[in-house]
RNA sequence: CGGGGUGUAGCGCAGUCUGGUAGCGCACCUGCUUUGGGAGCAGGGGGUCGGAGGUUCGAAUCCUCUCGCCCCGACCA
């Protein structure tokens, strides 16, 4: 291709609204224009990074055993109904009617009509088990859509599901899934880490994240430097010991008049003592009513643990309208005993704790020596909690990091969520129905390929792993000079006899345009081609990622450029 | 959804307070000079100032409504 007849703009300053990385160079090399928050364009050049990545996905997947196919992009509301999404999903379901009034949706993801897909294409137990994927745009109406294809409302992904007729059989096909995922992320030169990870609104059992480690990460990964332990903060544990507890005598329930103390902080400096000594109240107001969560003073509740637990579709922190009529005490001074409250949970770090001190629900009063199961009743133990940089592993003890990450692929056992509700069954060896087993498995294109410029660029631009770069060589001419000319074209030429991948930059601009542009964009591999240098017979032959010029003849340039480019 | 900000040429911005009919840089076009890391000079094209309504002799500027976009928070694949 030859950079005049090609379409690429690049800018030199950076477009307002961009704030990462990735999108500021995206954005200026030409690759992506925005179009509206969260909506963009792929210009030839970024398209061209995607459908890389999309080969390499396709040949991975090819390979794991998964088979192809391409689902509508917009669905029946009728399927939501049936799995019941219609109604958990939420505002992020983008809805739109058709001219007869009929409700349908733009698919975030694709569980139901593969499910009804395959209920309707397998009966037996021994068309089982089957992996399909498709590479297909999304939509999600996000809140807040940001950071260009990191978050967007509209973002290509690849999604597969997988069905089963046993737990074994559902494992394979998610070993072999996550194994196909790594060998993706490393083709495209990616630092990346499994987690383990909540299921969220995709539900099921078990699941991983597959984490790009990047600063601008809206996620956070706990991991563990000396045991493979990883976990997306959501999901996270640790195992926590609380030296300081020891049972002792147990006390009498007392009053403690603890005037202006709402926060814990404020108990702990009015009483002398750590806040780690302390109980923490945290109050939620779910669909069933107010529920009531217990910490230790120094830690920090999870909403996520906390409703996954009690298995609500909402929690949020009890508003200050109704919180004396739901829980029986003031904000500040909300405690355990005789609260109102329909259940009341505690976080295991708290477990065999003697002497309590926590609110007393009345206005400047706390209690010290309440005890779980005879002043209020035991509450339901449990993990409720956010793990810190520096507590322990669970698996091993050492101090635990934390990290942000992009979350760029996504695996999880389903297990029997959608056959069950949406009757997906085949007839087993004795003759009976059964629920297939599912999994799924979901890989974001758009933004792996954003989180390759996010880990690998410099003040000047891209670095691409050759993989995923645009094109794999750009040949530059300096100068009009015939002579230059004519060996870049030849070049040129030769290396697209090559099969390589190159961009002729035939544009009569100045040496100094041109390379500014070819480090913006960030192919892997330049030749310069200049009068000075081909007066001796050379051409100027370097690697993006280090800059260093090498003079060659242009037979070694040639070469050297299709073994770097056939390499891969 | 709450709070804050912003909308003027493809991109980055000034002009708005104090009303007088739109400007700068980049990009683009023409010419000359230049030519190994975003050239110089000269000339030129391009904008219903987000939209609607109002006030006024006159509105980018003041008022009302509305829409888009951005940030923080809440929420969430």
């Amino acid at each position: 291709m030859r950079w005049t007849r090609y379409f690429i703009n690049t800018l030199r300053e950076v477009p307002a609204d961009a704030d990462v990385v990735s999108q500021r160079l995206m954005m200026r090399a030409g690759m992506i224009r925005k179009v509206a928050a969260g909506i963009y364009t792929y210009l030839p050049l970024g398209l061209r990074s995607i459908r890389k990545l999309e080969a390499i996905v396709r040949e991975e997947m090819n390979r794991a055993g998964a088979v192809e196919l391409l689902m509508p992009a917009i669905q029946p509301a009728e399927l939501w109904m049936e799995s019941g999404r219609w109604q958990k999903y939420g505002k992020e379901l983008l809805r739109i009617k058709d001219r007869h009034d009929r409700d349908f949706i733009f698919g975030p993801t694709h569980e139901e009509v593969i499910t009804d897909t395959v209920r309707d294409g397998v009966s037996s137990y021994r068309q089982l088990p089957v992996n399909l994927y498709q590479i297909q745009t999304k939509f999600r109406d996000e809140v807040r859509p940001r950071f260009g294809l990191m978050r967007g409302r509209e973002f290509i992904m690849k999604d597969s599901y997988s069905f089963h007729t046993s737990r074994e059989s559902l494992d394979e096909t998610y070993e072999s899934m996550r194994i196909a995922y790594s060998a993706i992320f490393n083709r495209c030169a990616l630092d990346h880490v499994p987690v383990e990870a909540d299921t969220g609104n995709i539900g099921g059992s078990a699941s991983h994240e597959f984490m790009v480690l990047a600063q601008s990460g809206e996620d956070a990964v706990v991991s563990c430097p000396s045991c493979r332990y990883g976990a997306n903060i959501e999901k996270a544990t640790s195992k926590f010991f609380d030296a300081d507890t020891q049972p002792g005598a147990i006390e009498e329930l007392a009053p403690i008049h603890t005037p202006g103390t709402k926060t814990i902080d404020d108990v702990g400096r009015f009483l002398g003592k750590p806040t780690s000594q302390l109980v923490k109240t945290l109050v939620f107001q779910t669909e069933n009513g107010a529920v009531m969560a217990l910490v230790r003073g120094d830690r920090e509740g999870s909403e996520i643990k906390i409703k996954n637990h009690l298995g609500v579709n909402m929690l949020e922190m009890l508003g200050d309208a109704d919180f004396e009529s739901s829980t029986g005490g003031p904000i500040g001074y909300c405690g355990p005993v005789g609260t109102k409250c329909l259940r009341v949970l505690a976080d295991a770090s708290l477990k065999g704790r003697a002497n309590w001190v926590v609110g007393g629900n009345k206005v400047d009063t706390h209690l010290s020596g309440a005890n779980p199961g005879r002043d209020f009743p035991e509450p339901e133990f449990g993990d409720f909690t956010v793990v810190f940089a520096g507590d322990p592993c669970p698996r091993c003890g050492t101090e635990l990091q934390i990290h942000r990450g992009i979350e760029v692929g996504h695996v999880f056992k389903l297990g029997t969520k959608y056959s069950e509700s949406m009757n997906c069954v085949y007839l087993d060896e004795k003759g009976e129905r059964q629920p297939m087993i599912m999994g799924c498995y979901g890989l974001g294109i758009g933004r792996t390929v954003a989180s390759a410029i996010e880990q690998s660029h410099d003040d000047d631009g891209i670095i691409w792993p050759m993989p995923i770069a645009p094109f794999e060589v750009v040949v530059t001419s300096v100068g009009k000079d015939e002579a230059v000319v004519k060996m870049a074209t030849e070049l040129y030429e030769k290396l697209l006899a090559a099969g390589v991948d190159v961009l002729f930059d035939d544009r009569d601009e100045r040496p100094g345009v041109k390379f500014k542009d070819a480090d913006l964009i960030g192919f892997p591999l330049r030749i310069a081609v200049g009068a000075k240098s081909l007066a001796n017979g050379h051409v100027e032959w370097s690697l993006r990622k280090d800059r260093v010029k090498q003079l060659l003849s242009p037979e070694e340039a040639l070469a050297k450029t299709i073994e770097a480019a056939i390499a891969n």
